[in-house]
Formats: C-alpha cells, sequence, structure tokens
DNA sequence: CGTCTCCTTGACGTTCATCAAGTATTGTGG
DNA sequence: CCACAATACTTGATGAACGTCAAGGAGACG
C-alpha cells in the first residue's frame, strides 16, 4: 500500500514494519479537514487518494493558501517543531489518506535508518518546494503563475503515473488565484487568453493542456519577454 | 559551545558527542561562501557569529534571497533530498561557523533520539518560516513588508540574547529589497519616511529602534488600513 | 584621494487589484 | 427530477501601488 510515499529508499522488510503502524483513516468527504490551525499534532499523512490544500487564515480572515497535494503526498511535517497545527489541511474532494502517529513513526525510525532518511529527504524537500513557491510569487508575472502552476501540476500528475494531458482538478479558480497571489478575475482573463491561444483550456473541473512548449515557454520568458 | 544551536532539547553528555563531531572551520570573510548552487552536500552549518544569506539566481541571474541567518541559526538542511546544493550561502560580514558532517550527524542521531527530533523540529520549523516569508511577499505593502522585517531581525536577535534595540546589520538595502521583493528605490523612500517619522533609523550598517509599537502597527495594520 | 558601489530623490508608466454587473454552474429541497 | 438559491466565473472600466528610468550625492575601499 505505502509503495507511493516513503518507500524509495526502503526494503521490503521496512516497508511492512511501517504498514503494521499505519493508521488507515476512512475517507474525508470534500471540505473536511485533516487537521486544523491550534489543534494538537499528532501524525502526518499520507495522501492515497484524491486532493488536500493546506493553508492559513489571515488577520482578515482570508486563507493563504501554501500547496495542493496530491496521492504519494506527505503533509503535516510543518508542525513537528511546535506539536501544534498552525496550519489547516483540508480535503477538496473525495480523498482518503493514511495516518502516521508520530511517536511510533519516530520509534521505528530510530531502528530504521533508511526510513530516518527518508523523512529527513522529504522536510528537506518541502523547503524547496516552499522557496520555488516565493520565487514564483516574487518573479514571475501572472501569466507565467498560472503557466507554471499548470505544468507544475500536471508535472507531479506524471511523475506519479497519473494521466497529465487531460485530468480532473478539483480546484477552484479562486484557491488558484489565491494560491498564486492574483485575484479570480486575473485568473480568469488569462486562462480565457490561454484558451483562445490553444495552449490549454481548464472548464469543469477538467484541465486539457494542447501545448506544453508555448505553457513551458510562457512560463519560463525571461520576465517581461512575452 | 553548541549552547545556541541544537541543544535545547539535549542533555549535557548528548552535546558533547556532538562536540565531537564538529568541524570548526575558520572564519568567513565578507562574501565568501558557505556553499554554492551545484555542490555537493556535505554538512550543516551551525552559525556561530556573523551573519548569512542564503539565494538562488534565476533565469536572469538576479539573486533571489531566500532568507538571513544569524547566530544560532543552522543553514542547508535544504540540500539534505538531493544531496547537493540548489541554493548559495554567503557570508555577509566576518563568519564563524561549525560544519556537522551529515553522514556523522546522522549516525549519531540515530543513537540519540533527543538529536535526532531537534533535527526534525529545526527542518519543520524552516518550512514554516518559508510560509510566512511567502505570506508577507504575498499580503502586505511595501511599508508593511520592512516593518516586519525591521522587528523580525530585531526580535530574532532578542530571543538568542543580544540587543536588540540598536544594532549593527550588515545587509545592504538592495538585498532587504531583495529578500522582501521590493526595488531599492522603494526601500529607500520608505526608511525615509520612517526616519522622518522617528520610528526608526538604518544608517551605516547601524540599525535603531526608537518606536517598536508604531512599526508593529503598521507591520500589522489589516492591509490597507495605514 | 579617487573610483566604484550604494543610496537617494523625482517624474512617469505598467501591471494587476478593485469595483461592478451580468452569466454560468453547483447544490438543495420540494 | 426540476426549480431556485447560492456560489463561482466572466467581462469591462477605472485606479493605485510600486516598478522603471534617470541623474545626482554619499559612503566605502584601496
Amino acid at each position: 500500500m505505502q509503495s507511493i510515499c516513503f518507500t524509495s529508499g526502503l526494503y521490503q522488510t521496512e516497508i511492512e514494519r511501517l504498514d503494521q503502524l499505519v493508521d488507515r483513516k476512512p475517507s474525508l468527504l470534500k471540505g473536511e479537514f485533516l487537521y486544523q490551525s491550534g489543534e494538537p499534532f499528532t501524525a502526518l499523512f499520507a495522501i492515497r487518494a484524491g486532493m488536500v490544500k493546506v493553508f492559513s487564515v489571515n488577520d482578515l480572515s482570508q486563507e493563504v493558501i501554501h500547496g495542493f497535494y496530491v496521492p504519494g503526498d506527505i503533509v503535516g511535517m510543518e508542525a513537528m517543531a511546535c506539536q501544534r497545527h498552525e496550519f489547516c489541511a483540508v480535503a477538496l474532494d473525495t480523498t482518503s489518506v493514511c495516518a502516521l502517529p508520530y511517536p511510533q513513526l519516530t520509534r521505528l525510525a530510530m531502528e530504521v535508518p533508511n526510513l530516518n532518511a527518508q523523512i529527513f529527504s522529504l522536510m528537506s524537500q518541502e523547503i524547496v518546494t516552499g522557496r520555488l513557491h516565493s520565487t514564483i510569487l516574487a518573479q514571475k508575472t501572472a501569466e507565467q503563475r498560472l503557466a507554471d502552476f499548470v505544468l507544475m501540476m500536471s508535472g507531479r500528475l506524471r511523475a506519479r503515473g497519473y494521466e497529465y494531458t487531460q485530468f480532473r482538478l478539483n480546484i477552484l479558480h479562486r484557491d488558484v488565484a489565491c494560491y498564486l497571489n492574483l485575484t479570480p478575475e486575473t485568473v480568469s482573463r488569462i486562462f480565457g487568453k490561454f484558451q483562445k491561444l490553444q495552449l490549454m483550456s481548464w472548464k469543469k473541473k477538467e484541465v486539457l493542456i494542447q501545448d506544453f512548449d508555448a505553457l513551458q515557454q510562457i512560463a519560463q520568458s525571461s520576465d517581461q519577454g512575452n
């Protein structure tokens, strides 16, 4: 079962031991929380199916979205420091997850060096991802951000063996806007433009990418080049 | 010596074992690199004195600054996933660091649960810090970002027992601009305004904070409130 | 003491947010 | 299963915050 998350560096026997401590949760419905800000931290969550967004809420109770997580991803690592959640994680779709209870996980990690290294690696990757996100917010135009976003989601699905030119993506455009620090209006205008240019379409939760190269070019064009 | 970095959760005997694997480096001069993008990852670095900035370089060879690190901080954790640096770390001042060789560190961590937990905690904290940085870039006005930045640096010095109302900060305003996704011109204008209002001054690398409350208020004002 | 980099100050322009109003889509209860 | 309400998306007109460009002044380093 855990063939997706932690396992790239583990032996079969190690995977089996990991399986034993996994707490397989019932499916979450759209809108249900994995965790909320303020709750004590008890476990990491491995996503098996569906999609999750992680966000915080600012002073004016607007969401600030920090990431969308797909099957194979682990969420919750940001709470290990305080042993308390400062962020919220909510299902965007019917979602199934495995809980990895933290005390048991660390205990097992102390016995299985490969598992410990895997956790380090995942956390390190999360730091890098966060910095990339910052960079995109800071350096790219609205068009670049959107092209980048679509390609990134496609790439992550691809990396995990899913269809990546045409796929269901149950994310509100409003949430995309929020993740990329844009407004829904801007997102709408730019997706409209992309569709007119036959680069891609995103209607009714269905994404279709028609021209990867052109999107890539937009995403990378050296700032005001476009 | 290591009374600053990892040690909050360690016993004396554990600290001593950590001390044994520390590789105490000679001082770095301003402008010298701790590591550069592309180099293999060999060690984490604990900063003992001075200041370090971590950054990446974008397509147009402009720096994107991800953080400034002060004594007591650990840098390099983002490279654990790939075992290769994707970022650069450079001394902004005469800086002294300890290298914590990664293989030895992980080996020791396997024997000392407290140390392992400490590393998890630091990495988790780094994820949170990155998300806060994103949030500031995304949600705050130029004035708020600058007020926030000054208070943050002050707060970090304070947390580590240094002077925090008046202190040396060897960071170019250009680098502050880069970190906060602003231009040097904007930074100059706003610091000029803050000085006129007697909130703070920053001249010749010397920061003086005159009115914490007012800065706090600016940093937090609910967006366009100010 | 001179050069180079950094900082300052002003005038102007651009990107994207805001506001507003209308259309589509989704969800719900009868 | 349909009708209606609520939410999401679209499209246009306007505006503001900050970037860009330019030129002058101060500080730092050799």
